[in-house]
RNA sequence: GGGCGGAUAGCUCAGCCGGGAGAGCAUCGGCCUUACAAGCCGAGGGUCACAGGUUCGAUCCCUGUUCCGCCUACCA
């Protein structure tokens, strides 16, 4: 009669997710239709870094993307999940360069050409593991179209964004102040500087008047730039420098004239007033420099040590020449003060060196006009941003936005499609490798040797792994993508630089939602990171507590506009939950015919608890589909969490137990076991966006299921969904029921009676309704409070030394002849009596007052009136009870 | 400098349109009730950061303050 298909007493995931994940991909369960009749659904992957090891973030990122897409197909959507890496390349080429310099060899021995292909070995090698690191999260990826940025097609499309930008002038090359990172050799864009406070010093340095007499005195944070000094400028509107009537000062130690200039850029109330002008070294000053047509000297090299400009320090580092230079102004008395000084510093975001800014020629995107379009499709609703506090962040940058540096001087990367003739000159930008010069026909071409910023592939993302730029099937049918699931750390570098890059070629913005979620923290709320020692190791995570308690943790915590703070407690007390799952199954398994359950049948009794927990199934259903269609991942997680737990086991499984041991006949047992067996099948559907594997796992013990609970339908969606109806009527009945067994509970437990005394007890009420739902089910109030008899009766005598209490219209009775402890029952009461009589107060204080009543809706003073019946009816009785119970203890 | 977020039970956090302060964990008491001790039953615990304001009514809206956290910025 039972099934044999029994599960072990404890659920242990490492073996089930092995197989489970094997079979999925086996039977190809994650694979996006390139063409269907079904709505589509799509999400590009963030793709990390190749050199990346699955960190908190990542997890967080990829289980909030999974959840969705599992969720979607459930729906019955077309899903396309597309995975991939980037070439990080600055990291990557840091990683290779670390390698090679620890074989004693390094990049330039090896030359271009060689590096790359080692780069190439190394990815081949360490390239994919975040790959595989993610399918333990069970990603349900498609992997098949999995892509990498350095990839022929993606670099086929990165040439042709290339060459199109600049074609229509919205790339150009030019020298500028950029960020140089003297560790990583090359340029950054100014999003990749990170700001940091550092105390330094503000160094006063007087430059003399030609005369010999007198000066102007200049503050500098960074002293060694005076070398390349071009000009001393005021602020026009200054008084201390009105009436002066010197044009020039003296640079010291280089003994150079340079002018005094007068630019209201110059701050007034900063240091004396006057500002040192270092056009090559400083990004104002550059701008300054433009305006006064200063020249630019470049005294720092880019390899971070003084140049020739710098007279007698060539050669010297920056900061040696720092020390020398101060020391040197120090004995000529120029040196006035030093000050110390808290201020920002940039490091570059890569290897935290300090970054220099420096003259450079270099490859820029104008980007105003693409930023420009990019902020009007959130503006006008195109693309939402979720939580749509990140708008004002996304415009405050978007709105702003400077030109973008894209050259980097590094290797690993794609090459610039740029070529120079050596003849005459002439700069040729092209998707293929040009053999002669068009100007003058020379052969003689040099291919620019900078590659692109990793970020410019990236930002053609949505659609060059769509196949772009071929007209796919692929690109018709999934762009724009449905949602960007991603951290806010990449807002800018990321987001926002592929919706200018999709909406000018695509003509489309590439995705209709961007969800942002928190970022993952340790327990005390700080970041996790390896200098700190506090990361925790997902993967560590998933060995310990199985895949599935640490996706429903993550989930849970996932609340909108919040960090996750993670510990692993908290992964503990969700494999609690799975274990529950489980175990309710186990339990359902031991009671299900082995060929499932019966059809439906017209004689079958469905019960109350039946038509309760189809109710509650049919709410949690709406729940969770609102919840994560508002992306509201722990609203959904905790309305499923609720419902299984405390609905669907505590109440439902111990109600229904007497029916499905048939001691209630044939029909109400065939009935249950139907109604069972459906909640559960449903619950495994709902749970199975969050749980995937032990959903799977149970799906396939379950008697009346096939194949993958992937492929089964969102129960509200589901053809005989219409069998799970809202019933508000089983919800009240069952509602009286619980708390009339909640009170019968409560008194045990405060009484301190033993569950295994076996206890009778007497209910009145005055509502008939009220005494027939109790009568009618006697049994479940019996079993589930542990009493021996239930007697229901109208109001009238009432038993002698009996514990009571009051639940809804329901007076509750304990007799408890010869045990009962009279000061205990007294405390008990009056303790309740207490607390009815708070609820009192704020309810008569309301309706005492004239202006609620006049100004309150109506529906609200209705309620509150209800309430306030409800609560001195049940003052009453429970004061009734109590002074009883002083009567007999007189006695 | 500009901006954003947070402050609710011992801890971590929910709380949507203003109308009875919630959950999980932890704590305390009682249970080996044959799905689950990774469990069951019950209980205690809060001036919703502070000060004003709007309102019949404020954890929620407005203003200010304090304390955290973050983002951003070209004051040398």
């Amino acid at each position: 009669m039972t099934n044999g298909n029994l599960l072990d007493k404890a659920y242990n995931p490492h073996d089930v997710e092995k197989r489970w994940y094997k079979f999925w991909e086996d039977e190809n369960l994650f694979a996006a239709k390139e063409e269907s009749g079904q709505r589509s659904y799509s999400i590009v992957i963030p793709p990390p870094n190749v050199t990346g090891v699955l960190h908190m973030g990542h997890a967080l990122n990829n289980v909030l993307q999974d959840i969705l897409c599992r969720y979607r197909r459930l729906r019955g959507d077309n899903v396309l999940w597309m995975p991939g890496t980037d070439h990080a390349g600055i990291a990557t080429q840091n990683v290779v360069e670390k390698k090679l310099s620890k074989e004693g060899t390094d990049r330039h021995r090896l030359g271009r050409e060689k590096f790359i292909e080692e780069v190439w070995t190394w990815r081949e090698k360490y390239g994919s593991a975040i790959i595989h690191q993610l399918k333990r999260l069970g990603a349900s990826c498609d992997w098949n179209r999995e892509r990498f940025t350095m990839d022929e097609g993606l670099s086929k499309a990165v040439r042709k964004v290339f060459v199109q930008l600049y074609n229509e002038g919205l790339i150009y090359q030019g020298s500028y102040i950029i960020n140089w990172c003297h560790r990583c050799h090359t340029a950054l864009a100014d999003l990749e500087v990170e700001h940091e406070e550092v105390e330094g010093n503000l160094y006063h340095i007087r430059y003399p008047f030609p005369s010999g007499e007198g000066g102007i005195t200049v503050a500098t944070t960074r002293p060694e730039t005076m070398l390349g000094d071009t000009a001393v400028a005021v602020n026009p509107e200054d008084e201390r420098y009105a009436a002066l009537k010197e044009i020039s000062v003296v640079l010291p130690l280089m003994n150079r004239l340079i002018p005094i200039i007068r630019d209201r850029y110059v701050d007034l109330s900063f240091g004396t007033g006057a500002l040192k002008v270092t056009p090559a070294h400083d990004p104002n000053d550059f701008e300054i420099g433009k305006r006064h047509n200063l020249p630019a000297v470049k005294v720092i090299g880019d390899d971070g040590k003084m140049t020739e400009e710098a007279g007698k320090f060539k050669g010297l580092d920056r900061s040696e020449c720092r020390k020398a230079l101060t020391e040197e102004l120090k004995n000529a008395g120029l040196l006035e003060k030093v000050i110390p000084h808290r201020h920002n510093v940039g490091h570059c975001y890569r290897c935290r060196t300090m970054v220099e800014p420096n003259l450079s020629k270099q490859w820029f995107v104008s980007v105003k006009p693409l930023a420009e379009k990019a902020a009007e499709a959130v503006r006008n609703g195109k693309t939402r941003i979720i939580p749509d506090m990140w708008n004002k962040t996304y415009f405050d940058w978007i709105d702003n936005i400077r030109d973008w540096c894209i050259s980097r001087q590094i290797w690993w990367g794609h090459q610039i499609p740029a070529w120079t003739c050596e003849a005459c000159g002439k700069l040729i930008v092209s998707m293929e490798t040009p053999e002669t010069c068009p100007g003058c026909g020379a052969k003689q071409l040099i291919q620019e040797s900078d590659v692109l910023d990793t970020w410019f592939s990236s930002a053609l993302w949505p659609f060059s792994t769509m196949g772009w730029p071929e007209d796919t099937a692929l690109l018709r049918t999934f762009y724009p993508t449905s949602v960007l699931v991603t951290g806010f750390d990449i807002l800018f570098f990321w987001v926002a630089r592929m919706m200018m890059m999709g909406i000018h070629f695509m003509g489309d913005v590439p995705f209709e939602d961007v969800y942002v979620h928190a970022l993952v923290r340790d327990e005390e709320g700080k970041k996790m990171s390896k200098s700190t020692g506090n990361v925790i190791d997902p993967l560590s995570v998933i060995e310990k507590y199985g895949t599935d308690a640490f996706r429903f943790t993550l989930a849970a915590f996932a609340a909108q506009g919040r960090d996750v703070r993670m510990s692993e407690k908290r992964v503990e007390g969700y494999r609690h939950f799975v274990n529950k799952l489980w175990n309710a199954a186990r339990f359902a398994l031991m009671n299900l015919p082995e060929a499932g359950p019966h059809p439906e049948k017209q004689t079958d009794i469905i019960s109350l608890p039946d038509r309760w927990i189809l109710s509650r199934l049919c709410k949690v259903t709406d729940a969770v589909a609102q919840g994560l269609d508002a992306y509201r991942f722990n609203d959904a997680a905790a309305a499923v969490y609720q419902f299984v737990w405390h609905e669907f086991c505590d109440w439902y499984l111990e109600a229904v137990k007497p029916a499905l041991y048939g001691k209630q006949g044939a029909q109400k047992q065939a009935a249950s076991v139907r109604v069972l067996e459906r909640v559960l099948r449903d619950t495994l559907i709902l749970l199975h966006p969050f749980m995937p594997f032990i959903t799977e796992e149970i799906w396939h013990k379950l008697p009346g299921t096939k194949g993958s609970v992937m492929k089964a339908v969102f129960p509200s969606d589901a053809p005989d969904a219409a069998t799970v109806l809202s019933d508000a009527d089983a919800e009240s009945e069952m509602g009286l029921l619980i708390s009339v067994i909640t009170g019968i509970r409560n008194i045990r437990g405060e009484m301190n009676i033993s569950p295994s005394l076996e206890l009778d007890a007497v209910v009145q009420s005055g509502d008939e309704a009220v005494r027939k739902t109790l009568s009618e089910h006697r049994d479940i109030v019996t079993n589930l409070a542990r009493i021996a008899s239930l007697s229901v009766q109208v109001p009238g005598e009432k038993p002698k030394a009996a514990a009571t209490a009051v639940a809804d219209a329901v007076t509750i009775f304990i007799p408890l002849e010869g045990i009962i402890d009279f000061d205990r029952e007294i405390e008990r009461l009056e303790k309740e009596i207490l607390k009815t009589a708070n609820e009192l107060t704020a309810s008569s204080k309301k309706l005492s007052n004239e202006d609620f009543l006049s100004k309150a809706p109506a529906d609200v003073v209705a309620k509150v009136r209800e309430k306030q019946e409800l609560f001195i009816e049940k003052r009453q009785k429970l004061q009734s009870n109590l002074d009883r119970i002083k009567g007999i203890e007189l006695k």
